[in-house]
RNA sequence: GGUGAUGUAGCUCAGUCGGUUAGAGCGAAGGAUUCAUAACCCUUAGGUCGGUGGUUCGAUUCCACCCAUCACCA
């Protein structure tokens, strides 16, 4: 039965370029796009930029260029860029088309209808120069705490604190440096909280097979317990100016991300439907049965489980069949960082001549079913792309063609579908198959390669080069390096998903139609004539990788401050973390440098108060007295060794610029310095205490 | 801190619904071979399956606690 299927990957902001990262989720997709193609299926790969908001409007006007020349060529950019690595969109689009304008529209005016928009008046700051509201990343100010100056409207680069925008002193807007104020607008809200979305999401969640375990389970714990509705309305709509669709009837208000970024899928596939002549509502009526599947990071499964479905649910629209969320990419074990140069774009692998195959391999080598975070090791990636492809899989053809084409005019003899190699492929095809449909690729992978070890160790039996140096042994020959070509095939076949290009080649080696999965079933005719051999897949150099690190480092000194992008938040922070990591040196060695040391701000405080913290199991809430710094809240797990009124009024040692976290109880502003065996042998937790005469804040160095 | 996940040979990862000597590929060592992009083939070495307890006739696999790493806490 033919299946018919959409699929989408999420969308790049328009904004910056396509690095490794990204392309872990569209290779995935591409990768699961292609085999359902190869299996017969109508699959449909949509796919677009996602380009409004202040931070595309504020950067083109930088360049002074206007946004629709900017996104022109942002995607000019990603198209070149997922081109070169083989992704194959059936429509690449923008979120910038009247199509996702209609969608937006629609859905927007069907909500509403329902009862599910609502309008709120809010305050927030403007930005009277500029006469535009400012998102709390571009404000600054000096930080309430320590007073640093130049810190953005959420927390404090140099101390650490974390606060509102409105707590910061003396503020200034980042776009033109005006004094920033306090103004009502109103907003408009999508009411995920209401009750209708609250108990179709604690349905729709929970269906078999809708979403990974871990992810079924994220759900669980955003949504609560069935009395309990943890759901916030989203605000929906931003101020002009802004880049990106006026609200019907609510002129100088704009739709904001999540209810066009998203709608974006539908606009690019509205588009395809219309220049191939396809039947959108097939697709997306409530009652469809077509299958719709999108892949995602799992940064924002909360959008594409909770808001996108009540969305569509409640606008008459169907809901995803299935959404498939993948983990982060890491480089050595570590986020991609700009420093160490593993920050790496798609366009700069390019670049430097390195193969997209190679990486497509390496993911699908990596990427099972699940959430988990998937490493691109350096080392394993040439070990692994190198040995596989190159080593056991081209090289069956490499080993056999010579002989066909010289000896044989190219003319292949009769198959041995018999032989132990051919027969593991038979019986392992539907398996394999089967890894590729449930997104387990790895698994995939190792069967095949597991394969082509049978094949090599089949043409190592028979011995070819022996044969050919004994005369009347022809057939033989032949027949051992057609036996080799026709494994070739049906090993070119089960990684075309992976491997397109490579597919390609080798179609035009074997002089044959494209490959389909069905093909696993056939062998060439006695008699098929073959091209010449070329090589169709070189190694991976060392070196090649060196180069890629140096093109893709940055010394810190010439990093710029990003520019503030609050608006595609996930992959922002992202970076923005990755610079900061950036700066702290590895361990390289046993010892760091004084600098390394002076970074931290360690400071006296006294113990103001101190409570049990209910619900935790070892956390003691601390108050602390730091002086001039002011008071800080410090969550401190010692509460097994003390007695919370026994602290109060003691001095001790904190570090006191530590980067704030949010815990379940509260936030915690710093960390207090007691000893502990660090091996566990000799019980207890013993707080540092000042000698007389210490003061609170005093430094300590 | 809570929640979720991860921790198995030098590296990358399988696996065990509890049961004889724990697997693969790469890497290493040795051998064979020379058709092939120094590829391929054979052999060998390497792990107290993060730690400590518990349940059990028996745990790497189940349970509890602990440690480490990662993510999320919108």
């Amino acid at each position: 039965m033919t299946r018919k299927i959409l699929v989408t990957s999420a969308l790049p902001y328009a904004n910056g370029a396509i690095h490794l990262g990204h392309l872990v989720e569209y290779i995935q997709t591409d990768i699961w796009v292609r085999f359902q193609k190869m299996r017969g299926h109508q699959c449909w790969y949509v796919c677009a930029d996602d380009t409004h908001g202040t931070p595309i409007m504020l950067r083109a006007e930088q360049e002074g260029i206007t946004p629709e020349a900017l996104i022109e060529r942002v995607h000019g950019e990603h198209t070149r860029d997922f081109a070169g690595f083989h992704i194959g969109f059936d429509n690449y689009y923008t979120t910038h088309s009247s199509e996702t304008r209609a969608c937006a529209n629609e859905i927007y005016s069907r909500l509403r209808a329902a009862g599910l928009i609502e309008t709120r008046t809010i305050e927030q700051y403007y930005d009277p120069l500029k006469q535009m509201f400012l998102p709390d990343r571009f404000i600054k100010g000096e930080c309430p705490k320590c007073g640093a100056a130049d810190q953005y409207g959420d927390n404090c680069e140099s101390c650490g604190a974390a606060y509102t925008a409105d707590e910061l002193k003396n503020p200034y807007s980042a776009v033109s440096g005006a004094r920033p104020e306090l103004r009502r607008s109103e907003h408009f809200f999508f009411r995920l909280s209401d009750p209708r979305c609250q108990s179709f999401l604690r349905r729709w969640t929970q269906a078999e097979g809708r979403l990974q375990n871990e992810a079924a389970n994220k759900l669980q714990e955003w949504l609560g317990t069935a009395d309990e509705n943890r759901l916030t309305d989203w605000d929906i709509s931003r101020d002009a100016p802004y880049f990106g669709f006026e609200i019907p009837d609510a002129p100088g208000k704009y739709f904001y991300v999540w209810l066009d970024a998203p709608i974006g899928y539908m606009g690019a596939f509205r588009n395809l439907c219309d220049r191939l002549g396809l039947d959108f509502d097939e697709y997306w009526r409530p009652d469809s049965t077509t299958e719709l599947y999108h892949f995602i990071g799992k940064d924002i499964l909360y959008f594409h489980a909770l808001f996108w479905p009540a969305e569509l649910e409640h606008a008459g629209y169907r809901t995803p069949s299935k959404v498939f969320a993948h983990g982060f990419l890491t480089v050595d074990g570590a986020k991609m960082s700009k420093s160490r140069g593993t920050f790496i774009t798609a366009a700069s692998y390019l670049v430097q001549g390195l193969d997209p195959e190679w990486l497509r391999y390496y993911y699908a080598a990596k990427l099972g079913g699940s959430m988990e975070d998937i490493d691109l090791n350096l080392d394993d990636f040439i070990a692994r792309v190198n040995s596989d492809l190159v080593g056991k899989f081209v090289n069956i053809a490499s080993r056999s063609a010579a002989f066909i084409v010289r000896r044989f005019g190219g003319r292949l003899c009769t198959c041995d579908e018999s032989l132990p190699a051919i027969a593991a492929i038979r019986e392992r095809r539907r398996l394999i198959a089967e890894h590729y449909e449930a997104r387990e690729f790895s698994k995939a992978i190792r069967e095949i390669m597991a394969l082509t070890d049978l094949a090599n160790q089949y043409v190592d039996s028979v011995k070819p080069w022996e044969l050919a140096r004994q005369p009347g042994r022809e057939g033989e020959l032949q027949a051992a390096c057609s036996n080799a070509i026709n494994l070739f095939r049906l090993f070119a076949i089960l990684l075309k998903p992976v491997l397109p290009a490579l597919a390609a080649k080798t179609e035009d080696f074997l002089n044959v139609a494209p490959l389909v999965w069905d093909d696993t079933a056939t062998v060439l005719a006695a008699g098929h004539v073959i091209n010449g051999y070329q090589h169709m897949l070189t190694r991976v150099d060392k070196r090649q990788i060196d180069a890629l690190l140096a093109a893709n480092r940055e010394s810190l000194a010439t990093t710029p401050p990003v520019a503030p992008q609050k608006h595609a938040e996930h992959q922002e922070k992202a970076a923005a973390v990755a610079v900061a990591q950036a700066a702290v040196p590895t361990a390289a060695g046993p010892h760091i440098g004084i600098d390394d040391f002076l970074r931290s701000d360690l400071r006296i405080a006294r113990i103001s108060a101190a409570e049990q913290v209910e619900g935790a199991d070892k956390l003691l809430r601390l108050l602390l007295d730091v002086g001039p710094l002011g008071t800080r809240q410090v969550f401190a797990g010692i509460k097994a060794a003390y007695d919370p009124a026994a602290l109060v009024g003691r001095l001790t040692v904190m570090v006191a610029n530590l980067a704030p976290r949010k815990m379940k109880f509260g936030m915690s502003e710093g960390m207090i310095l007691a000893a502990a065996d660090p091996d566990g042998a000799v019980a207890g937790i013993f707080l540092l205490a000042p000698d007389d005469g210490a003061q609170p804040g005093m430094r300590v160095r």
